[in-house]
DNA sequence: CTGAAAATGCCCCGTTCGGGGTATGGTATG
DNA sequence: CATACCATACCCCGAACGGGGCATTTTCAG
């Protein structure tokens, strides 16, 4: 038996919801929930198995629960439900701890797959999402860069100085300081960790 | 109809996958080969509409033939079939240009699944691949740093100066300083750069 | 209520960095 | 074969940073 809880501000959604999780055999609704406010509340009293959460809530959102929730109980399992699939959003709820992303018009039985799916360890995501995660591990070539200066501003990025750069690659640290100079220039930043930062928002660099 | 080709090195296996997909309707192999050197050549000469890729391969690996492909063809789509599933082989696929990772005991039905997911612009993954994936974009705390530490540490991380931080906060430039040598004992570094490279590698910060 | 930890602030000194200019040899592409 | 681009290298100078020590106030837990 799988313990569910909905936090969901759309009643007619919140009780829908409830009914196909109470009608289906193996799972069971053990509360619900109208606002984020009561969820944070709520569910550190009883925890359920899953969590089932919409983000765009009124008040608190449904982000800001997950974190508050991830922060006392790292080990729940929270399934993020929203009409929302702007990259943004589905970063920030992963981020903040959500386990799993569906779109709304995920039909019920997938629905409970992927309930299922969480409780034995998954990540379920709707196919869509899956594509944006998986792309944001991808490495854009930024091309402007040429391969010494890549080369030179990986290095950068584990936090050498000049001096160590110019050892490991065998030139001299004014070479170093030469190539640095034109990565500045190209990446638009005038100093060490402005381009360690962007090098790492825009993944510039092979770690 | 789905065209497909395999790159696995175990001739039973290759052969195994390719009947499986040929004697599926709306499936067919287009092509097999057993390196990742003659698969890079000949996939060139005609793309099919998904690879699946095996990446445990004698000579070149799987993970440089995938980054070789995406090279020239960006859009190609390859799916990772292999018996690893560690961590970092798990995120050097991904890295490289993978847009999904199965392990080798995924039964024929959601093989075929997978492999339309993929052609409809999915990214199917093994459950516990999925949940590596998602917990990668989980924070860790480190909580070693004050929550002030962590401000300055976020602000460091947006590539700041000392000074830029101090008017942000309303504090003295030597109080952004005080803070960030503690913050240097912390984090065991001693410059800005490493200090951004490892906040930004172990997640340390919020952007 | 008291002590520890955190946050705030200042000084000195040497090192590193960032921006400017200049130059030479190699390579590759039209 | 000429021109552009890249990689290499040196100089100067001022600004920013990193490490050391020291002191006061605030906050929070025991």
């Amino acid at each position: 038996m799988i313990t569910v809880a909905i936090v969901e501000d759309d009643p007619d959604i919140r009780e829908s919801l409830a009914l196909l999780i109470n009608g289906t055999p193996g799972y069971e609704c053990v509360a619900t929930y109208g606002s984020a406010e009561k969820a944070v509340k709520g569910l550190l009293q009883e925890l359920p198995d899953v969590v089932l959460m919409d983000i765009g809530l009124p008040g608190m959102s449904g982000i800001d629960a997950i974190k508050r929730l991830k922060e006392k109980e790292p080990d729940l399992d929270i399934l993020v439900l929203t009409i929302q699939s702007d990259n943004t959003v589905v970063f920030d709820a992963l981020c903040a701890g959500a386990c799993g992303y569906l779109v709304k018009d995920t039909p019920p039985a997938q629905l409970l797959d992927a309930i299922q799916e969480t409780y034995e360890g998954g990540a379920p995501m709707s196919t869509k999402i899956a594509r944006q995660v998986v792309e944001s591990f991808q490495i854009t070539p930024h091309t402007n860069l040429t391969a010494r200066e890549t080369e030179v501003l990986t290095h950068l990025c584990k936090g050498k100085s000049y001096k160590m750069i110019a050892d490991t690659l065998f030139i001299s640290e004014e070479t170093v300081r030469r190539h640095i100079k034109n990565i500045y220039r190209k990446l638009e930043v005038h100093s060490k960790s402005e381009a360690v930062a962007k090098a790492f928002k825009e993944k510039l660099v092979n770690l």
